[in-house]
DNA sequence: GCACGTCGATTGACTGGTCAGTCAGTTAGC
DNA sequence: GCTAACTGACTGACCAGTCAATCGACGTGC
């Protein structure tokens, strides 16, 4: 089972790779990526200057891999919520409780990602502003869906609606990240509801 | 009526200062921040290096009269949003429109403070927390009160209300910004109504 | 069983380049 | 001739990335 006791002849036994990577999280969600120095990522994960550059090309690349990671699994997410038969509302929902999950499970690395790639398109997220795009289609997908079969209103673009969707969950995290707002766990299961409620209810009575 | 003309025993002719925050504006949007040197701002400005640092104590000092400028200007806004005798629902419409007419008229400031300042709440945005959070409150109030009169519904906390209707504006812009939607004149005017549409009526069709 | 060779993993001192900020001056208005 | 505006060469610190050296697991031949 575990594939690194049986016939280990590559592995070593504990993965320094992943060992930096998860060092980084920790460093770049205290003190920002520009902040940090290659050095601190390895003292943080208790490895010599030079390795993180034995498995890295560079400090970027570092931040590079944790973004990847972690955003295919969220692409992957939301067009797995497309493809079950669920209502336009129910896909929305799973989305949102994706997002909301990622960041209970793993505040760090969220922070990271919305801080310093998500957010800072200018400088980083650059390079990876295509996958950014992507996600944005496929929520304006479920959207549009939802519109042909007559379960949202049709005036409202679906790029439109997709960027106030994931604008107001980001900007929820983002409150949590810098402590706006408390994120106790109760938050969290109520939140994302709310998010969902606020969208696709409106805040006016109906 | 020109306070550089009668008595100008202070300002020079051209306001030098000013001259430098300009470039600073236009150097921070085009560069991002931490990618531009004391040296292209004042190399823009048509300055010498070393002015900048009469006017200002540091490179940070500049990005920061920058958000402060802007930010007072926005919280004055929502005050006086919510002093006019309007509905919540209008209230809301004034903020979203002072926030999207002031990117209409200067792009590349509000590029700044929102990628640099308020995105960035960890490195740079710590120090202006308590101005974004007051922004964040000055809102959930506008909505506070919308619950009070019955215009807005009761099961939606404020303060996360207000972090969604202001998270969905700031991605607008973002998309805008990173030319994820297409920013066209018309596109204004229709956006500040779809914020509001979406957050007050919501996506389903009432 | 042992000596030796190979090669990836690992180490950390060092270097080269970059810039923020300083400062000793020069200019110009009054 | 005083003061504030203005200049730009210089310096000190900082740090990403390099590299030569060491370690250690494993195979191979004898």
């Amino acid at each position: 089972m575990a594939p690194e006791t049986s016939k280990a002849s590559k592995a070593p036994p504990v993965d320094k790779r992943r060992q930096i990577l998860d060092a980084a999280i920790r460093v770049f969600a205290r003190q920002g990526f520009h902040a940090t120095r290659v050095s601190d990522i390895a003292d943080e994960a208790g490895v010599a200057y030079g390795l993180v550059y034995h498995y890295f090309r560079s400090k970027d690349e570092v931040l590079d891999e944790l973004f990847v990671e972690r955003w295919s699994l969220l692409l992957a997410a939301i067009e797995e919520a497309d493809r079950t038969g669920e209502t336009p509302r129910a896909k929305l929902a799973a989305v949102a409780a994706f997002i909301v999950d990622s960041y209970h499970h793993n505040p760090e690395l969220m922070k990271v990602i919305i801080v310093e790639v998500t957010r800072a398109a200018n400088s980083f997220g650059r390079t990876h502003l295509e996958q950014i795009r992507r996600a944005y289609q496929s929520i304006a997908k479920i959207v549009a869906d939802g519109q042909e079969v007559g379960a949202f209103r049709r005036d409202v673009d679906p790029t439109f609606a997709s960027m106030s969707f994931y604008g107001a969950i980001e900007q929820l995290l983002s409150g949590w990240i810098f402590e706006v707002i408390p994120g106790s766990d109760g938050n969290f299961a109520q939140a994302k509801e709310l998010v969902v409620t606020m969208i696709c209810d409106g805040l006016e009575p109906r």
